[in-house]
DNA sequence: CGCGTTTGACCGGCGC
DNA sequence: GCGCCGGTCAAACGCG
């Protein structure tokens, strides 16, 4: 992410007109305000600019990382079930997943479309729930071979109109990671609860999943909380369209912003005084157009 | 009381 | 054919 991701400024042209000598002890108050306003704007642009630079550098060393672990995944790897082959459709693309797993990998090759899914998540939190948008009814769970930590069975709620199935399961090298594999394809749209959290990514590749990790992680519409560690986000598709990481990147830009936007516009205190910077400007302009 | 989660039992595919 | 293992079922349980 390039350091000049955000720019959420506010240049309100704070500078006193000349032609408005005499300003009241209100408008005063106002412009002292709006000047408090600008300066934290600019330290918290300065900040969040800061952040974005080190979430890069963390992204970029835990990819590295991820890489040099995933060749000894491979030797770990006991024998394989033919049932589970259909997620790991062929070699190369296994490899490509196992070399890359800050992605998601997709097989198209039948109609029920599988997907894997990263997830980074609190070392603390050891639930199996992934918010991707959609609302899931779990039917099962299962300590599996290969995998100390259990594996979850989730349905689409809207089953069985809905085939889609998913399983969730703590990644063996690293367990804050959870691998989420998705079955099928959605028949619906998702949970309006949950369409605010996507509203930026429908425009952009279909298999691109903005997730947060468990209930407790969720984006909240507080105007102070923007949690960019907790739901940091593995999601390039690699599949046939070969998206890259500056595409991962120019997406959690995207969600970025989108989610300052939200914190912004829904804090009262900013809409506020927005408002009164704002149609205080117009006071003034129509005072100077008056005289 | 209804709905979702938990968890042990069961089923079926696969390897030996 | 037998045992292992992943996936699913369904009764029990908990919560609002």
């Amino acid at each position: 992410m390039d350091s000049t991701c955000v720019d959420t400024s506010l240049n309100l042209n704070l500078s006193p007109s000349p032609t408005h000598v005499n300003p009241t002890v209100a408008e005063v108050v106002l412009v002292e305000e709006l000047h408090r306003l600008s300066s934290e704007n600019k330290r918290l642009t300065e900040t969040l600019t800061h952040m974005c630079v080190s979430y890069e550098a963390l992204q970029k060393h835990l990819t590295k990382l991820m890489n040099t672990s995933s060749d000894c995944y491979n030797h770990h790897q006991s024998r394989k079930r033919k049932a589970e082959s259909y997620e790991n459709c062929n070699d190369e693309e296994e490899s490509l997943f196992i070399k890359r797993p800050n992605n998601i990998v997709h097989n198209n090759n039948n109609n029920n479309k599988v997907s894997k899914v990263l997830v980074k998540t609190d070392a603390s939190d050891s639930s199996l729930y992934v918010m991707d948008g959609y609302q899931w009814r779990k039917y099962g769970q299962k300590v599996t071979r290969d995998n100390p930590s259990p594996r979850a069975y989730f349905r689409c709620s809207f089953a069985p109109s809905c085939p889609v199935k998913k399983k969730v399961q703590r990644s063996v090298e690293d367990p804050t990671i959870l691998v989420a594999t998705y079955e099928g394809e959605h028949n619906h749209g998702r949970s309006q609860t949950e369409i605010s959290l996507v509203s930026s990514q429908s425009h952009s590749s279909e298999t691109i999943i903005p997730l947060v990790s468990s209930p407790s992680s969720r984006i909240t519409s507080s105007p102070t909380t923007l949690d960019l560690v907790k739901n940091s986000i593995s999601s390039v598709d690699i599949d046939h369209n070969a998206q890259n990481k500056s595409s991962s990147s120019s997406y959690i830009h995207k969600f970025l912003v989108q989610e300052m936007a939200t914190s912004l516009t829904s804090d009262p205190n900013f809409t506020a005084v927005l408002a009164t910077a704002i149609s205080g400007k117009i006071l003034e302009q129509t005072s100077l157009e008056k005289l």
